[in-house]
DNA sequence: CATAAATGGTTCACTATTGGATCACATAAG
DNA sequence: CTTATGTGATCCAATAGTGAACCATTTATG
């Protein structure tokens, strides 16, 4: 931990918390066997933990300690913070179901500008060599096609998953399943989809996206 | 790569941003490291970072480090805020996409102690009069179904959908919509889901869904 | 009940890191 | 030659982390 130590702690603590430590009674451990642990200094620690606490994650008392506040299991951010333990078979699950019908409705919802952003992604994509490139144009596409189908919440459904995607177990899974033979063929079945949205057919964007979406299924989960 | 000048250090910086690096905490490495990094003197690094700064694409605090400005876009956070604007429509867009594939793996995965708890949920819709007990049990109903589609993922943007339906605009939209012949007719189409259920028939199970939608839709949107 | 231990709250002086600013000098392009 | 850009160095200012001491409150112990 080269800087910023303390809110590099604060990460790890939320993400302790949210993983279900300290579950059983809600008690955190002490200050200064935090400090220990990490090897740091119990100000460190300190502020670390102020930092929850202005995010309501944490209750302190003196001389008692400090306790995770209590959630309700309905609220936004419970659902949420659940979210994040998704699998990625259920999330593959999920997006064949969002995505097909997002690239239909895409195929009749959007304007010529924002298909031409659509194609203009995916040949970016295209012309790229190195995978982080390619990743971020790759998900600029799908990205875009969301953006067109005119459904906000749909949108916003497929920023979340963009986000909990971009989450660790994610990320080594992509980097596994990455090569170029693979690359090439998702940029000819992006082209498909790209084809079908241009001709205004949705129900061929709804098939290519579907296609490509079991390729990518297949890729990542090996099966 | 030959000597990179400032202006070349500050397109490398904006690519490396672009795909993503440095998004985990939003900060960048401390020009003394960028200019090892780039072998490079730290005062051509600090001309790349000023442009950077010039374009609004970074902030600079003395002794605290440079930071992306653009942290996350997609917080689960703004996202979520986002989410709550959703209009009817597209959530019942939604919905009808989510739904009847959630009666369809239910049909499929679901044990028969779950497809019970459905059939009762059901059934104490069906026998209550007022139309607050009557909501209750519908929305549990269709939770149920959610929660034994076997996907965690579904279950929990059901969970956010739930939450989202019961802010005020919708709530004045069902007690509008809601009279003693469309809460009858609410309650043969669950039966006819729940029959699909029964005899484990995925398809059926989708149809029925989506027709009961459809209907729920109409009324609720007046089209 | 009284005392000790545990734990969060506060402060202070010190060090290390990091961006801000300036200067003299070298090198290449026009 | 002139100009622009990069180099290397030095110092300044702001912020973060360290280590230690002491306080206030709660809980456990005898």
């Amino acid at each position: 931990m080269s800087r910023l130590t303390a809110t590099g702690i604060a990460l790890e603590l939320k993400k302790r918390i949210s993983a279900g430590a300290w579950q059983e009674d809600g008690r955190m451990p002490p200050e200064r066997d935090l400090a220990q642990e990490f090897g740091v200094a119990r100000n460190t620690v300190r502020r670390a933990v102020a930092m929850l606490e202005d995010e309501g994650a944490v209750v302190r008392h003196v001389g008692r300690g400090t306790f995770l506040t209590v959630i309700d299991p309905d609220s936004l951010a419970a659902i949420v913070s659940r979210m994040e333990g998704t699998s990625p078979a259920d999330m593959m699950e999920i997006r064949q179901l969002l995505e097909p019908a997002a690239a239909s409705f895409a195929a009749t919802n959007a304007s010529t500008s924002e298909l031409n952003a659509v194609r203009e992604a995916h040949q970016t994509a295209c012309d790229s060599t190195d995978m982080p490139t390619f990743e971020h144009w790759d998900a600029e596409f799908h990205h875009r096609i969301f953006a067109c189908s005119r459904n906000e919440f749909l949108k916003e459904i497929h920023n979340l998953m963009r986000v909990l995607r971009n989450q660790s177990p994610w990320f080594e899974m992509k980097k596994r399943s990455f090569s170029e033979e693979r690359r090439q063929a998702y940029c000819r079945e992006h082209q498909a989809i790209v084809d079908a949205l241009m001709q205004r057919d949705p129900d061929g964007a709804r098939q290519a996206m579907l296609a490509h979406l079991q390729t990518v299924g297949h890729n990542l989960l090996g099966r």
